[in-house]
DNA sequence: CTGAAAGCGCTTACAG
DNA sequence: CTGAAAGCGCTTACAG
């Protein structure tokens, strides 16, 4: 049986209102504090989380809502939160595995408002006016990470994916690249629609052709859609690199092109997106944007903790700027030593979140 | 502002104890009823849950921990828990993320009847006696996933690894292989003891030879880890194949040996473990001891339920049977298309955790 | 079927 | 410094 402040009280022979304040470090004489400690800790004595936020109401937890934790760059969102939260003394709450289609609403609306988290951080692969219009309306603050429609009031953390897509095609172009194919994403998900207009608009900057031969886009974040898309390029075009929406949606690419015996990057060139840990894992390893999950992640903690600490604080928005990863995909050869992580967990290398040069506020 | 159940009641026009009862579906007069969810609905009503768990001594919440959620088999298992938790109307909070040293026992605690949760399911890296006690005095119910000691008085799901690793063992045997080396992971954990142990065992009971100087294990489950302890392993003696602790790891060797211009499988045949969704993302595929990540975590979460529902039932445990998944990393060609999932993500294979014939019953 | 009241385990003014 | 008491927002016997 859990014992209660009540027992502790009894067996320390003082009210409940001491032991309350000793466990919660006010001022008592030492004889009582001491007394009121032994006891507790004769009985194990642990506080009922469920009656300290009915009556301070607040849980000192925080919800951390993404739709699909497969990804590895929702799990490093998931550590550069989890990092900031944990220092500030709050627990993490995660919800929604898995990608349900509107999960992000329905688990949104559960977990907003119900007493049970302090704040809310959503990573939503789909943003629509409805959402947006429920997470506006939250009693308990909350951050979006993602691109929002303009004029949302929310705090918000977003990346410049399209200049992230564009560094890539500099470097396709820079390598004598001319014709880059695109395998994209779902386009109705935000990343997807986002990433794919980048590649357009990139693409013409750089006076490369506009061929839509040339896009083909899968309707899953999985490897193996990815394959039936990029079967679809395959068959119907020709082409001297590819772009890919993200890092398995290249690797699948890459696999398809070493069955059919073009080589990478002679024979094409292969850039991912995200640069998550699993660029290490191909052969050639993946060049890849690098989006800053973990990065964003932190920002999004500390941009809840402010407006937790002060809720009148003006709306803010962070953006964090990509960054170019190169790798033997595009190369043909591993980075000289030093430069960046050639092999190893893209993630550690920006371990901490604190520090860096590439966020860039904004507003 | 949160509306709470008397502003419903004003709105209404009726008592809190009838707001409260018609909202958990208990019968009320059908006029009552309507305008009290007419009210509720127009006042945007949640119920707070840190009030409702007060009153009914239950959260409706499940904590999961574990040590290492960059591991995709932890993520496999995350969404067998999930699927059966929430399927049972629990939410399911995570914790633990990071590979902090003794993280499985200080939040054990830390959650373990703090009344945030009505049961735990926890997968540490390392189980000692301290944590067993720890576990075993929880006043909420505990399911542990991974080898206990003897005689621990805990709910528990296994999976018999070491036969996992006799199946690598014979199929490479099979092919002919006799010299197997083993990449082993951290031995300070558990999933590193006791596949170090079961490769022993099996290689002697296979006849291989027990030469030391074929086994070398890693500092840390990663694949910068693994470069650097296979590194030692190419550098001091030949072998034909190797056996890895974990997919990772496999990779991370597969790597050293392409960079080394030595072939898989032809020089060197390779197995991993775990059978995890990088096992598509090498070339060649990687053939791997698949132990049921997913399927796991939902014989855990089922076992839950079970002790939830009745506190008195005898304890039990379940054991998962592993099975070996061939890829090219052995064989040198796909799997003919049927059989098993030849480049498609290898959690989906095993996507209902309530069906499927591995699951074992023990004691 | 419905309402008044007690109580879940805490914290915190308010007195003393 | 310490205790008695109120109250956080619910649910649920207990009467009526």
């Amino acid at each position: 049986m859990r014992s209660t402040l009540a027992d502790v009280a009894r067996e320390a022979g003082v009210s409940v209102a001491s032991v309350s304040r000793v466990l919660n470090g006010h001022p008592a004489r030492p004889g009582t504090a001491d007394r009121i400690r032994k006891a507790a800790a004769e009985l194990g004595y642990l506080p009922d989380l469920a009656a300290r936020s009915l009556k301070m109401r607040r849980t000192e937890q925080v919800s951390l809502v993404v739709d699909d934790l497969g990804n590895p760059a929702y799990i490093d969102m998931m550590r550069g939160v989890e990092r900031v939260l944990r220092d500030a003394g709050y627990r993490l709450q995660i919800s929604a595995i898995g990608s349900d289609a509107d999960l992000g609403t329905s688990t949104a609306l559960h977990t907003v408002s119900r007493g049970y988290a302090d704040g809310l951080i959503i990573c939503p692969l789909r943003i629509n006016a409805e959402l947006v219009q429920v997470l506006e309306a939250s009693p308990i603050p909350v951050v979006v990470i993602g691109t929002l429609p303009r004029g949302a009031r929310l705090d918000n953390v977003t990346v410049d994916s399209s200049s992230g897509v564009r560094l890539a095609l500099e470097h396709l172009h820079g390598l004598g690249r001319r014709r880059v194919a695109f395998l994209g994403g779902p386009v109705d998900t935000n990343p997807g629609t986002r990433r794919l207009a980048g590649f357009r608009t990139a693409a013409r900057a750089l006076g490369l052709p506009g061929d839509p031969e040339l896009e083909s886009v899968t309707d899953a974040w999985t490897y193996e859609a990815a394959l039936t898309a990029f079967d679809r390029l395959l068959g119907r075009t020709d082409f001297d690199a590819l772009l890919a929406a993200n890092d398995v949606l290249a690797i699948a690419a890459m696999h398809t092109l070493h069955r059919r015996g073009r080589r990478v990057p002679q024979d094409v060139a292969v850039v991912g997106v995200d640069d998550s840990e699993v660029t290490a894992f191909s052969t050639p390893t993946l060049t890849s944007v690098a989006l800053g999950a973990q990065r964003r992640g932190a920002m999004a903690a500390r941009l809840l903790l402010r407006r937790l600490a002060d809720p009148e604080a003006p709306l803010r928005r962070l953006r964090e700027v990509p960054r170019l990863q190169v790798r033997e995909s595009t190369t043909g050869s591993a980075e000289p030593v030093g430069a960046g992580h050639p092999t190893a967990q893209p993630s550690t290398a920006a371990a901490d979140p604190h520090a860096g040069p590439a966020e860039q506020e904004h507003r």
